[in-house]
DNA sequence: CGCTTCGGTAACCGAACGGTAACTGCACAC
DNA sequence: GTGTGCAGTTACCGTTCGGTTACCGAAGCG
């Protein structure tokens, strides 16, 4: 998951992509570059980058157009590039979807450290290593619940249980539901099972962790 | 869960606090603000604020040291403010865990730009599916219901039939529709279960939510 | 104004549901 | 072979819930 981080740059300045592409590479990145707006969307759905570094003037269609586009098929961290005081642009591309933006001229250490902070930003959203509800912890990596600082030993059932129920915080699931996708489906009738790991689990990690919903199923409260 | 969103402002300049402060309640926000560092710390634990505004150059200690101990109790997203120039500043700051930076001086449309997109960011994440009609919240994923922020125990009948109703906002519905939408149907007599549940609901969440149209049956009305 | 119909209300009871603690069977380790 | 730990099932029991009934006040109608 920590390979190489891929970003697309679009930018009809040769002189302004190529710097901004020579830096990329430098700190690490998989760099692509398109000079216009159509081959930015094609590059976008071929090269499938992880962020994008997007100027708003561009040949074709502007870089609002490129960037709705964009964001249409997938959810991509945007980076824009503005002239300097051009606030209306900024804020429809704020509007439209880019997260973040520069105006012209940035230095190369600004614009790597902002693509640094999209990154992560992302990578903490998407392959969050820890899931923390309140004074719940679980350890995706290592397969670790604590609460409270205080770990629990949990079966791979309960756990995976756990792990179901915490992504979906407060959202009631049904029996079958839980039945079957975190214990494994067990051809026949659904029975008692999930009451019994439901049980373990308040055990475990305290009884006001999991709410019953009467004739529906179980939801997990974010504990305060 | 569209309740107002809270932004705790740390600025030493009174007029910029000032400032930032009117703006972002004029965009809605609950705003608290905090003029050094120690007391930015003690409110971001009290004010429980959703996002952070945040100055580099505070008395006590630094905005840097701030947002570390912000960032060390709880994930909250930092917008810091620079001085011009000020790069090195810049790079800590993200690299402590800043998601974003502006350096001043700044529009104050620039500012509220920037707070809207990182707390849709944040929002977009959290975000639960729920059906608002006046002082009344139906949360769907949670099955919770509450009136002017006050939570109701609904039995699985009780919430399925005011979903009903509340999908359909003073539409008037027959007895029978409801019979069978809301409460599986039952062949043979209709009979008064219905008016059980609705008295049921009236008591629990007030008696002027749903109104008898008499020889008809029963609607939802918005309340407020 | 009085009758009829309709809906509000509370009490009731059977059924369904979930908590709980057994037990069984299985897999793995020693 | 024996012991341990876990998954899944079963049975029991208390609780909750839903639908019904009966009674009475309110609303419509002539």
């Amino acid at each position: 998951m920590t390979g190489q981080r891929r970003v697309l740059v679009v930018e009809d300045d040769i002189t302004i992509a190529e710097s901004v592409a020579v830096r990329l590479r430098a700190e690490g990145f998989v760099v692509s570059v398109a000079h216009d707006g159509p081959s930015g969307v094609a590059l976008a759905a071929a090269f499938l980058p992880d962020l994008v570094v997007l100027d708003v003037m561009l040949p074709g269609f502007d870089g609002l157009e490129v960037c709705r586009r964009i964001q249409a098929s997938r959810s991509v961290p945007v980076l824009m590039l503005t002239a300097r005081g051009d606030e209306t642009d900024l804020l429809v591309g704020l509007a439209v979807g880019a997260d973040d933006y520069l105006t012209k001229p940035f230095s190369m250490r600004e614009l790597a450290a902002r693509v640094h902070v999209l990154l992560r930003r992302v990578s903490r959203a998407v392959a969050s290593q820890a899931l923390e509800l309140g004074d719940l912890v679980i350890d995706l990596a290592a397969r670790r619940v604590s609460r409270s600082g205080v770990e629990a030993h949990l079966t791979p059932t309960e756990y995976d249980l756990l792990v179901f129920l915490a992504e979906r915080p407060s959202a009631v699931q049904a029996r079958e539901r839980l039945l079957a996708e975190a214990c494994g489906w067990h051809e026949g009738a659904s029975s008692r099972t999930v009451d019994s790991h439901v049980k373990a689990l308040r055990r475990k990690l305290g009884a006001d962790l999991i709410r019953t919903v009467h004739g529906v199923g179980y939801a997990l409260e974010v504990p305060r």
